[in-house]
RNA sequence: GGGCUCGUGGUCUAGAUGGUCAUGACACCGCCUUUACACGGCGGAGGUCCUGAGUUCGAAUCUCAGCGGGCCCA
């Protein structure tokens, strides 16, 4: 191979389409029936397809796939499977504005197919972007949680945890958009400031009607739910009234008067009517003074017949009535301006309603989760608190259903006879029950007649499952749980990871993973996180446009270690393409001057024949194969590729190669040999521990020094042989010759200007190499050289003086330091240092102190320089 | 308000188990076109290690408090 065949310019946005185009992907697959190397499977966590796959997702998958590469090249089996998350809000939203429809407005099986559709269109183009950025799929273990295939599953699991007791079906309050007619998540209530009136009322005592209670509320259109009164345990004002019963004005109900210490005293009257519900504080009470339920409001907004003559009206309305009727009948006795924040619906802007609704739950058993979280290794550990923290404050059990279209159906209907509830038996499945009926009567009443459960799953009840899914569940291989590795962002501990545990232990009474690795957010340029408002985000495709995946990829390294949030910078990326660039000047240099050296020769080559500065380099190449090695068993990206940029860029390019063209350029034989040796082994090294981050620049590196693709080849292994003082020597030669390059500087020499004559004392190193990077003649001289050496400074050994002064530690460092540098020195000679501090005499050991020499010239026209105990003579 | 996390030259960052001159990158300045590379090489300048107190002979490193940023959740 010839440098002329090497392009000079690496051609990236060429180079990497080239190969996408041509790798053959199966190489990725997880084989099912290979019982000879460990598995390795990763729980991908299913992205959302929005059709954009962000630059925070590619950040995880570029985690993913380092782990992947380099697990396959350690032998291991590994599966790195693509999920889609289809189901949710997001979908629906997008599909009613392309649309122009609102969901009610066509039947439910057919705006599911619209939302399949955009749904197969946004996965599309995010695994053309996947695959642009070089990540290792396996898409023969696809998975896309909308289709039947992967439901069905979804839709089983509810099963088996309704057969061991974890499903049940309750009563439960839901955050309500009157307007959108649906449940929405806490996630999705937007905040804004408002300013309502405080309505201040009279209450009596039921036993005695003069007796009054004054009572603050913002929400009178709720005194037909009133279902108590609470006042603070240490109201002295209230004291007399706990345990009896007021009524309330206008509806007349009778509701206890309940002590309860968050009831703020210093708000309002410090009575407060607890109702169904005003707001998040009326369901905790509601729930731990185990509170009748009224509802008032319907689905729709509107008054229910529970607010007999106001039934019908809307809340607004209501409200202006009933503050009217208050008035007249001497209820309201006053009115305050109160700022409040009020929920909205994030869509429509309607403010949200608590509503009580039949829901579906699943149980939450908080021990078992933080056992399993204790037999899964976190990475960092510190995240692993985060779980504990969420799981350890669990109010409520996990609400699995929701009011929307798009998701897994729950596979349940309801006897409209005798209101049985009909769960699906196994064989039926898959099976949506607001488009089928069950295919038997119903077993309490006998009658034929149902209606098909009409909430459906939350879609964490589809996303929980990957674990077991891509490890085999419910399918004809047998099951691999738990999976190797599950890597996801730290906004989801308390959703993602939760949710799947509970799962995993649920369903198969065993942890998902081994272990889990957490990846921090990706902030933006400018340190904040990306947003459209801020306008500082950034596309995975920005980079690929302007540079190249593999420098993208590199910015995934070095970001920052694994958990810690990344900011994206485009620095990063410019400097990585750089180092592309970089390798491929020191591929090309290298291929151009084998002369067609290659992996045979190597394989036969006699290591005894090396230099020192070969030794050297294969020594810090060993160490270089240690530090990666041991980086990626911890997930430590950044250091990992630090190392390799370190050892590629100062040790192998701006030194070995410097050192090493004298041979190469030269007519000795063995010496140039030798140089090719190191020089191949030390290039072929690199391409494949280059290969799990730079997979195409890797892989072009290969094609010309191997067989078949890098990304099947083995992880490098050491070399062996090298003598122990390899990097000891090495080090020399190299500090002598940048002594010499720092001294040309200083002296505003050229680089390559000659100098008359070095000579090196005290040094047993190979001179040649250093001569022809120094463009010098380079003598050696055994012995020092026969120049006054001249000690210029005392050095103290702290580490040894500390623990043995303690207190008087300081006074006998500075008395050290201020002795006569010769003194001191002759003393160490003799092996013992006498030093007075605190009027006290102290007899030290030789090692108590280092002194620092200097030689002077004594008239010649010479410089001296010093590295280490070398001495180097400059002849001008 | 709670939990977690971070705070090191202009910017970003390394710095387990406390020890002599605090790492590197980008930017900056000077010199150098030497047959891999000027997207380069060599050299240089630049730091109250957020603040305060404490532990210690000695703290960027340990403890406490405060200030400030980030994320998640109320």
């Amino acid at each position: 191979m010839t440098g002329s065949e090497i392009p000079k310019e690496y051609n990236a946005a060429e180079i990497e389409i080239k190969w996408m185009n041509e790798w053959d992907l199966s190489m990725y697959h997880f084989d099912w029936a290979d019982k000879t190397r460990p598995q390795y499977i990763i729980d991908t966590p299913p992205p959302y397809p929005t059709g954009n796959f962000h630059i925070g997702n590619s950040l995880n998958w570029c985690y993913i796939d380092f782990v992947a590469r380099y697990k396959r090249m350690r032998g291991f089996n590994v599966m790195f499977p693509q999920g889609w998350d289809c189901h949710g809000l997001p979908t629906e939203v997008k599909v009613e504005e392309t649309h122009h429809i609102t969901k009610n407005q066509v039947p439910r099986a057919e705006f599911r197919k619209m939302c399949e559709e955009m749904t197969e269109g946004n996965i599309i183009k995010m695994r053309n972007t996947m695959k642009r950025l070089g990540f290792s799929n396996d898409w023969s273990n696809e998975f896309i949680t909308m289709e039947p295939s992967y439901y069905v599953k979804t839709q089983r699991s509810f099963l088996k945890m309704h057969e061991k007791n974890y499903v049940y079906h309750e009563e439960h309050p839901v955050n309500w958009c009157p307007r959108c007619e649906t449940a929405i998540a806490l996630a999705e209530v937007e905040y804004r400031e408002n300013v309502t009136k405080l309505n201040f009322l009279y209450f009596s005592l039921a036993e005695d009607e003069n007796e009054k209670v004054h009572i603050a509320t913002s929400r009178p259109e709720l005194l037909c739910a009133c279902a108590a009164v609470a006042v603070n345990p240490d109201d002295a004002r209230y004291g007399k009234f706990v345990g009896k019963e007021l009524v309330v004005p206008i509806f007349g109900q009778k509701v206890p008067v309940i002590p309860d210490v968050d009831v703020d005293a210093e708000f309002g009257t410090g009575a407060v009517m607890i109702c169904t519900f005003g707001d998040k504080q009326d369901i905790r009470w509601t729930k731990t003074h185990n509170l009748k339920i009224t509802k008032a409001i319907d689905r729709n907004g509107k008054m229910t017949a529970a607010a007999g003559k106001y039934e019908g009206m809307s809340i607004p309305e209501c409200k202006a009535n009933i503050i009217e009727d208050l008035r007249c009948n001497g209820f309201l006795y006053e009115q305050q301006d109160l700022d409040q924040n009020v929920g909205l619906c994030w869509r429509c802007k309607t403010p949200i309603e608590i509503l009580s609704e039949m829901q579906w739950f699943v149980k939450v058993n908080p021990e078992e989760i933080l056992s399993g979280a204790d037999q899964i290794e976190w990475i960092p550990e510190y995240m692993k608190v985060r779980l504990e923290n969420w799981t350890s404050t669990m109010e409520w059990d996990w609400c699995i259903s929701r009011q929307r279209i798009f998701a897994t159906p729950i596979p349940v209907w309801y006897c409209n006879k005798c209101n049985e509830v009909l769960i699906a038996d196994d064989s039926w499945l898959p099976i949506d029950p607001t488009q089928e009926k069950p295919p038997v009567a119903c077993p309490k009443c006998g009658a034929n007649d149902f209606h098909g459960e009409t909430d459906v799953f939350d879609t964490w009840m589809d996303s929980s499952l990957t674990a077991l899914h891509v490890s085999g569940w419910d399918s004809d291989h047998e099951l691999r749980l738990p999976t190797q590795l599950r890597p996801q962002g730290h906004d989801i501990i308390r959703t993602w990871a939760f949710y799947t545990i509970l799962r995993a232990k649920a369903i198969e009474n065993k942890i998902p993973w081994d272990t889990i690795m957490i990846n921090g957010m990706v902030l933006g340029p400018d340190g904040h996180k990306m947003s459209k408002s801020l306008g500082n985000i950034i596309s995975p495709e920005d980079v690929l446009i302007e540079h190249s995946a593999d420098a993208f990829r590199q910015w995934g390294a070095l970001g920052g270690s694994v958990g810690s949030d990344v900011m994206f910078r485009w620095n990063d990326v410019v400097s990585a393409s750089r180092l592309i660039q970089k390798l491929w000047n020191i591929y090309r240099f290298s291929l151009s001057n084998m002369d067609g050296f290659g992996t045979k020769d190597a394989a036969s080559f006699d290591v005894s024949k090396l230099k020192q500065i070969d030794y050297w380099l294969l020594s810090k190449l060993n160490g270089l194969i240690d530090d990666v090695t041991g980086a990626m068993e911890v997930y430590k990206f950044d250091d990992a590729f630090k190392a390799i940029r370190v050892f590629a860029w100062d040790v192998l390019a701006d030194n070995y190669i410097e050192l090493v063209k004298g041979r190469l350029y030269g007519a000795d034989a063995d010496g140039k040999a030798a140089a090719r040796f190191t020089l191949f082994t030390a290039v072929s090294t690199l391409t494949k521990i280059l290969a799990p981050f730079t997979p195409f620049l890797a892989e072009e590196m290969y094609s010309r020094i191997g067989e078949g693709s890098v990304h099947q080849q083995g992880w490098p292994a050491k070399i062996d042989g090298l003598p122990a003082d390899a990097e000891e020597k090495g080090e020399l030669i190299k500090g002598i010759t940048s002594a010499i390059r720092c001294y040309k500087s200083d002296n505003k020499m050229a680089l390559n200007a000659p100098l008359k004559k070095i000579e090196i004392y005290n040094a047993v190193v190979d001179a040649a190499d250093i001569s022809n990077t120094v463009t010098s003649p380079t003598d050696l001289i055994e012995g020092a050289p026969e120049f006054e050496s001249v000690p210029v400074e005392v050095k103290p050994n702290m580490g040894m003086l500390g623990p043995m002064f303690r207190d008087k530690a300081g006074a006998v460092i500075g008395a050290l330091k201020a002795l006569p540098p010769k003194e001191a020195e002759e003393m160490k000679a003799a092996g013992k240092v006498v030093v007075t501090a605190g009027g006290e005499q102290i007899e030290l050991g030789a090692d108590s102190i280092e002194i620092k020499k200097e030689m002077v010239s004594a008239g010649r026209e010479i410089e001296i320089l010093h590295v280490d105990e070398a001495v180097i003579v400059i002849v001008k």
